[in-house]
DNA sequence: TTCATAAATGAATGAATATTCATTTATATT
DNA sequence: AATATAAATGAATATTCATTCATTTATGAA
């Protein structure tokens, strides 16, 4: 039998995403996808059972190579200052890296359709980080907090600095940076307000 | 001459924000808005130049009401835990009373179509806040800090608390619970994190 | 080389899309 | 009451959409 084209999937993948940074999943749509990736429409649905499949698909694959990454070196053992860092570190070299897969991420990330990846998330990673908070509270490095205050403080203010960059673009706003030292002053300050 | 028919206006905004909070921007279209709000698909191209310019106007309109919320009893000389204290009840406040708005405002935070809105609140709200953080800093009570850093940990967290809450029908993820507990608790620690 | 099989295709389908336009309707002004 | 004017309409247009299907193509196994 016929052999599947590995690279025909990667190119789909690269350029779905990179149409839907660009124009939203608003102005996204399979024909053009087809012609982006020089493929022909119908092999689209070989790959993908339809368009819902299609976005959910490449979402939950971008999202476990960012969880896979925000989690290379972690032990559920190390201190939650260093830990926590780790993953600053981690998602920010992957934010360096890919910054086409992140916004695309924050693109689809408070839709209906991003809800299967989450819980996919769920299932893969909450393992290893809930051992590492657990860990942290018992050594009393970490307030025991309600999941949700935790989540708040620990991580959404590194998305928002993300997301400051990747709005840069804005012609009227002025242009923000991200450095090293903005988010290691935001770091410091996150860890300070976790710390019982 | 005819008059226009202020209520049309607002069934037509409701009904909007109504549709793209169910089905999202994608399947949002202009014959279905019509439809829902009762009203011939070539009425909406008399309050809105087309599609774009009907979910921005919307848009801006719902993040100003937010805004004026949000300032709601504010004064520039306010203490900052006071100040800061008093933004997050009224956004809260505001959630409670119009959840779809702001459900409807965090679906299109994060598109292109959402940057001449964010340059509209920098225009029309920038002033006070600025003026609130900068009398902070000179009274002590509030670490000189970048913009980014700034925001990052002064409202990431709120709107992370209002995502987890919005998330809550998922259907296999546990529910979230926003209460005034949370909201207090994390408020507290980003108070704690701004400190000098 | 032959065969079986899944990959890949291009063209086609019907539904839905944004937008327009000639026409009708309501009202404020005269 | 008559008029002028903008609001409101429903039908129509051309385009784009997701998806399907009969057909062709490439390749591992025989």
């Amino acid at each position: 039998m016929r052999t599947r084209d590995v690279n025909k999937e990667n190119i789909i993948q690269e350029k779905a995403i990179e149409m839907i940074v660009k124009e939203g999943l608003d102005g996204f749509s399979m024909q053009k996808l087809a012609k982006a990736a020089n493929v022909s429409p119908a092999t689209l649905y070989i790959y993908y059972k339809d368009r819902d499949d299609l976005i959910t698909q490449i979402a939950t694959t971008v999202s476990h190579r960012l969880m896979e990454t925000s989690l290379k070196g972690m032990h559920p053992k190390m201190s939650f200052a260093d830990g926590l860092e780790l993953q600053w570190k981690n998602r920010m070299e992957f934010f360096f890296k890919h910054p086409l897969d992140v916004e695309f991420i924050e693109q689809i990330r408070y839709m209906p359709t991003y809800d299967s990846v989450r819980d996919s998330i769920r299932q893969n990673f909450g393992d290893v980080l809930g051992r590492f908070v657990h860990n942290a509270i018992n050594r009393g490095e970490l307030q025991p907090l309600p999941f949700e205050v935790y989540w708040s403080i620990a991580f959404a203010p590194l998305y928002q600095l993300i997301k400051f960059h990747a709005q840069g673009s804005s012609p009227a706003s002025e242009k923000f940076s991200i450095n090293d030292d903005i988010v290691n002053q935001t770091l410091q300050l996150v860890i300070k307000a976790l710390k019982p």
